[in-house]
DNA sequence: GCAACTGGTTGACTCAGGTCAAGTCGCATC
DNA sequence: GATGCGACTTGACCTGAGTCAACCAGTTGC
């Protein structure tokens, strides 16, 4: 689509060390973001320290709403990170003058709005076999997608963050693996889990959550 | 605004009875609706029964996305219900013609996104207590917003409809509420509850899941 | 009036997942 | 190659919420 190409002239790309943060709840959203490399961590705190991580964020996926005034959300980076900034007033500006670019951020809105409707199906009815075996296999797809196909499926982040995405605490995150380990459904490697006849578990078990993430 | 008076003249008005479904999901979304008189309980099912219930709509909210081509979700009648059905060939005519109308439908998913996201920090963390303290709190001001400001709030949805919103067993709210009413911070009374400092207890707990739904 | 239902409550018991506390493994750093 | 550290695993135990079942209160229909 040629608005797209006339937007990336709107880019600056900037760079995150592993951990830091780029942006936090509640701030003033001076600028969207675009990831290009990495993966980030998209999650909301409580006042006691609770989290609950909303999304891992992959190539291509989009950071931060155009028209929100702040985020609603926190972000950091897991592993080296490369995105596209987008400021704030130039994207405004951008966005006004292209009915076709306004679509498009209505659809974007929608499919995430979708997603975290399966994820709450997926919090309020998932026992933690099904809520690690939906996520690896969403996980794994949403991978092979960006065709980083490789056989062992990569877990750049740590069992702490997908404890805090399923609504689990990360001993019941390591037992579980561990559970499908046993099963012969799983291969738990460094850094990774290599998939064997997940997805036929999940299928048996008869849960389908629309496998995507 | 303008537009929003032109709007009016597309809808028609449709009614439903108590427990009628609007719309299913995965239906194709030939049109979308906004609630005028009554409350609608938005769901997804897994396949083995399961169900998780997403929101309760008041008079004001949407039901349905402009520009999805189907329902996400299903909605159905809780009590009798009054809506406006607008068609959707009809309404994205329309649409296109009002980058106005357009800003006004990326705000309102956005609005959902968050809420949304804030559910799932609920589901994810919270006690059965904090949900269904949170949950009452968060009704009891929606209605208040609506001035249907009555100081008995009413529960018009099952009991079972509060526990698939919050993840939870029929029972369990049940037994929730009857605590609740044990610590002199609700009143149980027929179809609805009566609050008595039910806020002060979130606030001595420290949790703050942004009071709004 | 009484039967049949539906929605809600309550009790007794179970168990999945949380908690707490040792370990182990990998990997930097000196 | 010792040492320290952070990520992960594993075990023993505990508990909050789920399960199963009985019971109660309104409502509807005959």
């Amino acid at each position: 689509m040629f608005e797209l190409r006339e937007l990336q002239k709107l880019a600056s790309q900037v760079y995150f060390r592993s951990g830091k943060t780029i942006f936090s709840e509640r701030e003033l959203a001076d600028a969207v973001f675009g990831l290009s490399q990495g993966v980030v961590r998209l999650y909301k705190l409580l006042p006691d320290g609770r989290r609950q991580v909303l999304a891992f964020a992959l190539p291509g996926d989009f950071l931060g709403m155009p028209f929100a005034e702040r985020h609603n959300f926190s972000a950091d980076a897991i592993g080296e990170v490369a995105l596209c900034r987008f400021s704030r007033a130039d994207l405004a500006e951008f966005i006004q003058s292209s009915p076709n670019i306004m679509r498009l951020i209505i659809e974007f809105a929608i499919r995430e709005l979708d997603k975290a409707q399966d994820q709450l199906l997926l919090l309020g009815n998932g026992s933690a076999e099904e809520k690690v075996a939906i996520f690896l296999v969403n996980w794994r797809n949403r991978l092979g997608r960006l065709s980083v196909f490789s056989e062992t499926v990569p877990l750049p982040m740590r069992r702490q963050d997908i404890a805090d995405f399923l609504g689990l605490k990360l001993e019941t995150v390591s037992r579980t693996l561990a559970k499908l380990e046993q099963k012969n459904v799983i291969r738990i490697v460094p850094k990774g889990v290599f998939l064997t006849g997940l997805e036929q578990t999940l299928l048996v078990t008869g849960r389908s959550y629309q496998p995507q993430m």
